[in-house]
DNA sequence: CGCACATGTTGACGTTGTCAACATATTGCA
DNA sequence: TGCAATATGTTGACAACGTCAACATGTGCG
């Protein structure tokens, strides 16, 4: 666990990932090579090979962390509101969008296609199915509560996701400088969207 | 114009845009390199550099001709139905969609986030403008109509952004393979999300 | 103890983006 | 027309990068 000598460093995977994910929020995906990663660990430069078949594998174990995240701040709505579908809907809104704002590269690494699918790891996909099924069982919820309109739990499902993904991406990535730039707006909005989403667009 | 020597190219400009469009679509962000660019166009390895600043400058290049794209697009959709803001939304969704899963890579440089905002160029922040423009035009046109909730133009302009957008992003980068692959299923599912966002989704 | 294995290093290779220096064509002006 | 300024294209170089092969060093198990 700790460091064990000069040679052998000990915990060099996670070092790694500590060292890509800072790089990674600091300089862009662009910016990460696993020449300075290696470097910022204080490890040789091809000392990452004995920990990920490649680059690909680190930015995958990377975006990896984000789906964990994501998966858990979805599974927390549940926990955090049981009797109250709505809330839970609420919160899961905020959350994506604030992980989202909160690590943009590491967002942008989960969605922007740096990655292509034939990179994604079996653990990546697993966990981003395990967000999107979180997202399931909150709309679930909310047709239990007898409160949504009759259409299939995953195009509900689907479409609020889209939603949300959709302005968090935007926002992320710097299209909304102009509409919303500071937080306190950024939620306000979360919640006028929201709104919108449940109550419908047409009077 | 045309061809005027061996030694000069002539359109070197645009055959260097089409030979990078080609790359992209095939093999991704990163399997685009500028001296492949530059052999594909049948020009030695700088001379792009008499064209674009950088590698970055071609890219938002490529990334421009899709916000001109999108652009037209929305305001097609004005011009097909002089009369029926409803059915102009309609197209739009359909377009946005249509233009992400056609141009799948270049819908991923242009919000996929490998551009960072300062490699923005001037027309390439124009031409988004201008497509979101187009999307305001058309919520404008609901609202003159008198069948949209009262709320912000820009409120309800992002709301359908955010949705489609992030519809077209899940399902550009390959998220919903398995939710929906052929165009048939993509153009019903729009068109049911479209039918929840402008109804709602509560009873 | 000794050996298999995991982990880390060194050095090399081809590719990439970019720069400086140079070559060649085009254009505008006398 | 002719020449000079400029635009456009080329060659060669460099450092940084991802990756591989060969080697070194430490760990843990029999």
């Amino acid at each position: 666990m700790a460091k064990t000598s000069g040679y052998h460093h000990g915990d060099l995977h996670n070092a790694l990932l500590a060292a890509a994910e800072a790089l990674l929020e600091k300089q862009g995906v662009g910016g990460v090579s696993l020449r300075e990663v290696a470097k910022t660990a204080g490890v040789s430069h091809t000392a990452p090979y004995r920990h990920f078949k490649d680059k690909n594998a680190l930015l995958a174990a990377l975006a990896t962390t984000g789906y964990v995240r994501l998966a858990e701040a979805m599974e927390a709505c549940v926990r955090d509101h049981p009797e109250d579908p709505l809330q839970q809907m609420s919160q899961a809104s905020h959350a994506y969008v604030e992980l989202a704002i909160g690590h943009p590269q590491v967002t942008n690494l989960m969605f922007g296609g740096v990655l292509q699918p034939a990179d994604w790891s079996d653990e990546l996909g697993k966990e981003s199915n395990r967000a999107f099924e979180g997202l399931l069982t909150i709309v679930r919820n909310g047709q239990e509560s007898g409160r949504y309109v009759d259409k299939e739990t995953r195009e509900i499902a689907l479409l609020v996701w889209s939603t949300v993904h959709g302005f968090s991406m935007l926002c992320s990535a710097g299209h909304l400088h102009e509409v919303a730039e500071d937080p306190r707006q950024i939620t306000a909005l979360v919640d006028s969207m929201g709104g919108m989403l449940m109550q419908g667009i047409l009077k």
